[in-house]
DNA sequence: ACTGGGGGCGCC
DNA sequence: AAAGGGCGCCCCCAGT
């Protein structure tokens, strides 16, 4: 069963029921209290088919309603959009429905980053026509339908990260402030005052200047580059693994100016003070903000959070964070991906690089330009193992890497060929699919032209490094969105509702999650994340040898999570 | 004063 | 022979 949902700019909407196929099955009706009427309506289980997640659900979760299934109409568009080579159009209600009726396409509103969490209820907007989202959204079941195997799941899933996202939106990863600024007391200084450098970076500043006898501003490339060249050292760019390599008094000072100015100025007293609340951090997620289908974040940085700020990540008094990742997910998506049974047989096991390293055990002869280095880091079969897959995902390979690759191109061909059609569907301008059917985006015009002229050139080449990462990197997020559904259905099962009462994912970072319960359930969260990664690799790949192992920490600080 | 590209680096 | 995927966010700096 399933119910649409028009909203009312009043909070107020129109409810229409709908057959599981799409086709109104009553009249509609007007209710004047959206969240009390879904709250009531609930109990019945429907599928909500409603515009977007992003818009309608976070008025609900502030009003105490949750829902356990909806349509996004507007993340569906995307990816059908995406699937029939048009990634990027408008895929608002209104754009599906003019496009589906040869009608002029408005363009979308741009995402919004001032006003956090948009909402119809805030606007003045028009009211949305219930009749045209239910006629959408049987147009998009049947664009399902006629697609790639698997865009039903992957709608499914897309909708149900919809739903996450805005929940852990709203709910909020726990956050100590008073931990966080004891950790940037203790690097930094205390906070300086607005316009001022920390004092410990202050002194570094100086120590700069001393090194190289004059004034020089570490924040400016273009000033340290010209420094050292003045120096006699003259370097192509201030990057950290460039400087390593030479020898003068300032690169440390400059290198850890670096590291300690980004943590200030990325996530610092600002950002605190601008995103986190009442003991929680609560970033705004992107559902498929990436075109390989991750998520991405809008203004808190909060899937680049570095790890030593970490420890400010803290389960509340009688509650534990579970925080469990992924390992080696993605060759483990590209043993599942190709069906070769020698890799699938090693992603059997727990550590698949150490299952793969006796195939390397003596490949690569260790020809580095100086010897020396080469006998310090000569690299282990394990490590060997994993270069040469690394290479393979992501179109890479440096001197030993190539070698690397041969042996995996001889002793696991079909893997081997897996990324390589889809490095060369790429080079030809096609497009590539995840498993479930996410499609790349389609190259640009100028690509086209570029390519056409001068054949297997450096754009063609990068390309298909681009198309070769998507199908594994894509399949991966396929695999995350599937596992997160799942838990998030498992949690409220443990919990007997949808909430953030009991135990609830507060945070989602590409192959790891996070789970805020109670410490009497942390046992039964880690087991429901266990199966719902295993019920995952099935929902995407059927029968496999491929397991998907989680790392799994219980923990009362982020941090501890190894 | 504002904008946008580039450099650099955080995370996966 | 060489070859390195995806983001967001900060700062600088030149252009307007």
């Amino acid at each position: 069963m399933r119910i649409a949902v028009g909203v009312r700019s009043d909070g107020g909407a129109a409810l229409l029921p709908l057959a599981d196929d799409g086709t109104p099955v009553g009249a509609v009706e007007r209710v004047d209290d959206l969240a009390a009427a879904v709250a009531e309506r609930e109990r019945l289980g429907p599928r909500w088919v409603w515009s977007a997640s992003r818009v309608v659900y976070p008025p609900l979760l502030a009003a105490g309603v949750r829902v356990a299934r909806c349509h996004d109409v507007e993340l569906t568009e995307s990816l059908l959009l995406g699937h029939a080579g048009r990634y990027g159009e408008p895929r608002s209600v209104r754009a599906a429905w003019a496009r589906s009726r040869d009608e002029p396409v408005p363009a979308d509103e741009p995402l919004e980053d001032a006003g956090r969490q948009p909402s119809l209820f805030d606007e003045s907007g028009p009211d949305e026509d219930v009749e045209m989202i239910a006629a959408v959204h049987a147009g998009q079941l049947a664009r399902i339908a006629a697609g790639s195997a698997g865009l039903s799941l992957l709608a499914a899933a897309e909708s149900a990260g919809g739903l996450i996202a805005a929940e852990m939106g709203h709910d909020g990863l726990p956050w100590r402030a008073d931990l966080h600024d004891a950790l940037y007391t203790e690097l930094l200084g205390p906070r300086p005052s607005l316009g001022m450098r920390p004092r410990k970076l202050q002194a570094l500043a100086d120590q700069v200047a001393e090194a190289f006898g004059h004034v020089v501003n570490p924040d400016s490339p273009a000033q340290v580059v010209k420094a050292f060249k003045d120096a006699g050292f003259p370097v192509p760019s201030t990057r950290a693994h460039v400087l390593k390599q030479i020898d003068h008094p300032a690169v440390p000072i400059v290198l850890e100016y670096k590291e300690l100015a980004r943590l200030w100025t990325a996530h610092g007293w600002t950002w605190l003070d601008a995103w986190v609340h009442d003991g929680r951090f609560r970033p705004e997620y992107v559902v498929g903000g990436v075109v390989s289908g991750r998520w991405a974040t809008r203004g808190g940085g909060a899937l680049q959070i570095p790890k030593v700020l970490r420890q400010a990540a803290v389960a509340d008094p009688g509650w534990k964070l579970v925080v469990a990742d992924a390992a080696q997910l993605e060759p483990r998506v590209l043993a599942a991906l190709a069906g070769d049974r020698a890799f699938a047989a090693a992603a059997a096991q727990g550590d698949l690089y150490a299952a793969l390293a006796h195939v390397f055990e003596t490949a690569g002869t260790t020809r580095t330009a100086s010897g020396v280095a080469a006998a310090k880091d000569k690299p282990s079969a394990r490590d060997k193992a994993k270069i040469a897959l690394l290479s393979a995902m992501y179109g890479g390979g440096t001197g030993e890497g190539v070698q690397l690759l041969g042996v995996l191109r001889s002793r696991f061909p079909e893997a081997y060929e897996y990324v390589e059609n889809a490095a060369r569907e790429g080079e030809r301008g096609r497009l590539v699919r995840s498993r479930l059917g996410r499609t790349c985006p389609p190259p640009s015009e100028a690509w086209r032209e570029v390519a056409g002229e001068e054949s297997g050139g450096g754009a063609a080449r990068s390309r298909g490094r681009f198309t070769r990462n998507f199908v594994v990197q894509a399949t991966a997020a396929d695999w995350a969105l599937v596992l997160l559904a799942s838990l998030r259905r498992r949690l409220a099962g443990l919990s007997g509702a949808y909430g953030s009462e009991g135990a609830h994912l507060v945070f989602f970072q590409h192959d790891e999650v996070v789970v805020h319960t109670p410490e009497k359930q942390a046992e039964a969260v880690a087991t429901a994340i266990r199966e719902s990664a295993e019920e995952a690799g099935h929902l995407m790949f059927g029968r496999t040898p491929v397991v998907f192992p989680m790392q799994i920490a219980t923990v009362d600080s982020y941090a501890d999570a190894k």
